[in-house]
RNA sequence: UGGGCUGGCCGGGCGACCGCGUCACUGCUUCGGGUUGAUCUCGAGGCGGUGUCGAGGAAGGUCCGGGCUCCACAGGACGAGGUGGUGGGUAACGCCCACCCGGGGUGACCCGCGGGAUCAGUGCCACAGAGAACAGACCGCCACCGGCUCCGUCUUCGGAUGGGGGCGGUGGUAAGGGUGAAACGGUGGUGCAAGAGACCACCAGCGCGACGGGCGACCGUCGUGGCUAGGCAAACCCCACCUGGAGCAAGACCAGACAGCGAGCGUUCGAGGGUGGUCCGCCCGAGCUCGUGGGUAGGUCGCUGGAGGGUGUCGGCAACGGCACCCGGAGAUGGAUGGUCGCCAACCGGGACGUCGUGAGGCGUCCCGGCGAACAGAACCCGGCCUAUGAGCCAGCCCAUCCG
């Protein structure tokens, strides 16, 4: 599970992250990233990045989905530092992710994190699979 | 030993690294208040630490029943929906238990949407078949009539008479054939031209009455009647009983936002609403409707201890109930209870050894390999039902065979 500050919770970020953000998508997900360049929203919104998940019921019943989304939290919990202060990501699930494995995951999220311009430093993360 | 029936149980365990949510305590820090200031203290927030607890038998489908919440107390008529043997259990039920009736099975046992179809009425019974609901003559059987034909007898050779076959017509007949889910009781006899409950005996079944048993559904015995009555009410319908509606996005509170303008109707002669459908009745009532323009959808509570489980005992055939003691802690809200691995139980296959047995084979230990699981994720909470589900385990009972 990711810390409550680096998580994305609200509606309105979910629909402006998705509809503004960029977007790059393979056979298992898509990711929509939008980078704070302008002054982001109304409140205190916190420095961190935050991430979100969408999981739709065309992924599967109930308990593919919960897998699925534990699996995509876990992976962006190790390459939350990658991301750029203060952006917001969310990552959606398509239903061939419901048969992939954890480490074909997290190949196409680096993949898709890569051609979105959220490159800090992804080469010495990429040893995390086994 | 083999096959089967019923009920119940289990829904993996241990460990490594990295993580999440609730609650409690606590460290640092930010803001605000108590103070002029520091120490101290109160409240709110952020980042940490320690401890604690953290999915299921179905959490599922959302098919019933309740609790709980709100609605202008929910009254009547009509309508609509549901249930349908009897008795009990329960908060309640369409659930559970026991029994009755009908059906299936050698049996343990299983199955049944099980009120009313003569005593309210209407409707429907496909296909096949001659005929299917005031039944029906296709074949067959029988009688009579009219031709045809064959045989016998007599003959005055014109014919007469007896018998058989076949054709046509008229009528009788529901015993037989064949069709069907179902053909208007079954068997045997009397009877008849042939037949028929036309009549008789027994049996089955129906109605009525009496007696006996049972709380009751119902059952048993006896008498009697007419000889026989089809099915479908998951067709309309009738009868009995039940049902106010919406649902935790219920509902309550806090914070916060906005902006009006024009037209029409109306203020006890009442606009407009509510009461799941219509009408009556009841209640609220000073705003409502349309056009145009503008704005908000954050937080807290509800939120988990309840018709709760377990053990013992008593009552009851049982479902269940009384009493005593003990146990007990998920409450998320873009939604926690996990991710990646290792080992082992358990299971399957093969092999070796030991042991039991005449034998098929059983049991135990060890080794190797496979697999190491299925269905499935709380969202207000309970009681049920239904559906999905890997490998197994336990108990009782039945049938067959063998031994005594």
């Amino acid at each position: 599970m990711l810390s409550s500050g680096n998580r994305l919770t609200s509606p309105v970020h979910f629909r402006e992250v998705v509809r503004r953000g960029r977007r790059r998508g393979g056979d298992l997900l898509v990711v929509h990233l939008w980078a704070s360049t302008s002054a982001p929203l109304p409140g205190n919104a916190p420095a961190g990045p935050r991430v979100g998940f969408v999981v739709s019921k065309a992924v599967g019943p109930a308990v593919t989905r919960n897998l699925v989304k534990r699996r995509l939290r876990h992976l962006c919990r190790d390459r939350i530092a990658t991301l750029p202060a203060g952006s917001m990501l969310v990552v959606r699930a398509l239903p061939a992710a419901a048969n992939a494995g954890y480490d074909d995951l997290a190949r196409e999220l680096d993949r898709c994190l890569a051609q979105v311009g959220a490159t800090k430093n992804l080469s010495a993360k990429a040893g995390i699979s086994r």
